[in-house]
DNA sequence: ACAGGCTTTTAACCTTAATTAACATTCCTT
DNA sequence: AAGGAATGTTAATTAAGGTTAAAAGCCTGT
């Protein structure tokens, strides 16, 4: 992965200053917010592969950033940096969605060591040369081709691009921005009818298959519904 | 996901016999193993969903069980359990290939927390989840489909939330404001008859079958009332 | 350079979901 | 029993998305 890039929340400005450097010498871009009202825009604008975020906050506390980040993306890892030490914190962390706790004051080895560990574990575009079953289906990214029984159909850039999205979040909601974002590269009105036709496409294509579905979420998203029973 | 596995490696038989039932409260399997030198070939034999591997075992420690474990497995989630909170402990157990790190003495409330939270990272995809039974209907709620008989119901998704909010509390009281903040995200007035007007079509889809009744608790919520007799 | 075949974008028109509104009903309060 | 707030019901409206086809863009080979 190419410089994986980090939103971090802090608002002491010494401590922020020094986290942020160490970070970027080790070839993470990070982009540092202040003000916990700021973050959740921020996250949105400039979707970071992970977030870290201070606890203690004015205006608005790190588990209640993070609750708010859930709401548009529940795949992104979440770290808190916390002054306290408690079960019961971090118990809230993880309620609040967050997948990992250090505790201030913490050495730069450690959080790296943290980051790096929950980068790998969510990698999800780790190995797209391998094929991807979808029920009856079976995907190869890399070649853009999408095999049923003894058909064969190749895919175009977006196709396969759109299929890969989906494959990689199924059976879960994907927002139209991201999957606009990941296909696309933007997320204007007409990228955003273009969408539509390419979702047209795909349910053409796996129509034979009724245990694969694409299903709309209005002012949403897409859920791309593989039911694997036999 | 149907009852995890878990690998657990602890040589003190009191705390891990507790742990071993707590987890298994839990609806977690669990395999115990006390001594180092048989957890690998435990680990082969068993293949686990997960990893908990105390640190201080007699003959061997955690950090090299994990290294022969990540030799044939790279992916399985391992968590060490430690006496020491050092941070060169830290380095060394994710050098060694782990995922987490709880100390001793630890709560089971955040041991759990942190196998779930492996867990979901590392389960590839959401995975389907069970059809809820509701009488003489069937309602999947990650296909968005109702069964009745021979009729298949296809659920836009504000209706699909709402018949989930109500099966998960099927014969208790949900508030109208716990509904709103879950199917609609907030309690606002103008969402407030928008729930009516989805009720009204939910009562609709269940009114051939006199067993299914969702009961107005005026001023406080809803009773989705489910008689399961035969 | 340009013809032919492809992919992608744009456009037009259609369908459906979600919201809002309007009016009816219930039920609690006094 | 009257009045009012909360909810039920149905219909109208609005916005999002589905579908299909035509237009535009892009390679590739000659």
């Amino acid at each position: 992965m190419s410089n994986p890039t980090i939103l971090y929340v802090e608002d002491e400005p010494f401590l922020g200053r020094i986290v942020k450097e160490s970070l970027e010498a080790r070839n993470f871009t990070v982009t540092m917010v202040s003000d916990g009202k700021d973050a959740v825009k921020k996250f949105t604008d400039s979707r970071p592969d992970l977030c870290v975020l201070d606890v203690m906050l004015p205006n608005k506390d790190g588990y209640s950033i993070a609750q708010a980040i859930r709401q548009s993306n529940d795949k992104v890892p979440i770290i808190f940096v916390t002054a306290k030490t408690l079960t019961e914190d971090v118990v809230k962390g993880f309620e609040a969605g967050g997948n990992d706790y250090i505790r201030k004051p913490f050495s730069m080895e450690e959080l790296i060591l943290r980051i790096n560990n929950l980068l790998r574990l969510t990698q999800r575009y780790g190995s797209p040369s391998e094929k991807i079953v979808l029920s009856e289906f079976e995907f190869h990214p890399d070649r853009y081709e999408l095999r049923h029984q003894e058909n064969v159909r190749k895919l175009s850039h977006r196709e396969a691009m759109l299929l890969l999205v989906l494959s990689q979040n199924r059976n879960t909601t994907v927002s139209r921005k991201e999957v606009l974002l990941t296909v696309w590269g933007d997320d204007t009105f007409f990228n955003s009818r273009n969408l539509d036709v390419y979702i047209s496409k795909l349910r053409d294509f796996f129509k034979p298959d009724p245990a694969i579905e694409i299903i709309t979420i209005k002012g949403v998203g897409y859920r791309f519904s593989v039911d694997e029973q036999a």
